[in-house]
DNA sequence: ATCCAATCGTTTAAGCTTGAACGGTTTGAG
DNA sequence: CTCAAACCGTTCAAGCTTAAACGATTGGAT
């Protein structure tokens, strides 16, 4: 385990790390987002949709927290959903600087319509890698990534056990 | 190797793989561009100053390709390098529809002083990571993202020849 | 009771990113 | 030779993204 170093082996390994890392994300997030924006939601929105139909209605600060985005960024994100009439703001009578923000039934509709397509497309490019490499890659991910394994996968899990019937 | 599927348990494997790739890539570029933007350089202005250096003049569209970039990106990323005095364009003779980006002194000096910082700093980061965890990832990610491996790591190797007196 | 610091959401400026439409340039089929 | 298709860079609209400055609200220290 390296504490200090400089230049040369270990160097090389990191960026060689670094690099297909960031490009293998870019080009699975550039596949996945073509996909949701064929349906009419950009990646922003339905990561926020995702998360409140999962998590549950939610305050923008937290949102912001789970998603790993700015404060700014998801007043515009919200503002945008809000539009589409899928999400509503709801003011916090206890606390008056936070403002909670709840599925509308429409956004509901939404996100329940569109998330297993994501996640067959997400299964589909993943596919590529065998489920060995693709626990491996999970695992050394995560470590990298620090947490927040949570969202999605939970709800599938449950998904799973009322799916019985609708699944084929 | 499936070739169809839908839901359950390999589509919850394929969704987790997928996203703790994309927050580790997120949460390491985010280090590594508040890094670069301390220096005064965006990302994609690293980028592309690093592949000129790498590899030499390249006309926009090439650019592009090697980055995984739209040409309307490289358009406005090659304008604000110009403004700064970085990279100048060189419209071709013997094909006026194509125009060669070249590395001003300026810029030349700029991106061989940052490099190997942003090196540092993504060797630091991986570090969270053993060497063998290291080289799955690359491994995997390569595998997931499709090539491209050249960038960053053969012009290390190459200094590493000329690195013996300036490295302590 | 007052006031200062922390918290939360908003706004703004700057830049990235894409897809689509557009105009200049080249090339090849006829 | 001609001209239509292909190619290259630019522009535009829309949206994402951040940091920083700002206003409203809250809570705690005095």
């Amino acid at each position: 385990m390296p504490t200090h170093f400089q230049g040369d082996a270990e160097t090389v390994r990191a960026l060689s790390a670094y690099i297909n890392l960031v490009r293998a994300s870019d080009s699975t997030i550039a596949k996945t987002t073509a996909h949701l924006e064929g349906l009419g939601v950009t990646m922003g929105q339905f990561a926020v949709l995702e998360a409140l139909l999962h998590l549950g209605p939610m305050c923008q600060h937290t949102l912001g927290k789970k998603l790993l985005r700015s404060g700014g960024n998801v007043t515009l994100v919200v503002d945008n959903l809000e539009r589409h009439g899928w999400v509503r703001r709801v003011r916090q009578v206890e606390d008056r600087r936070m403002i909670q923000i709840h599925l509308t039934p429409k956004g509901r509709r939404l996100i329940m319509r569109v998330f297993p397509e994501h996640a067959k497309v997400v299964a589909k490019v993943m596919s590529q890698l065998s489920a060995a490499e693709q626990e491996q890659l999970r695992k050394i991910a995560r470590k990298l990534g620090r947490g927040a394994d949570e969202l999605c996968t939970e709800r599938l899990k449950r998904e799973k056990e009322n799916d019985h019937d609708q699944t084929k």
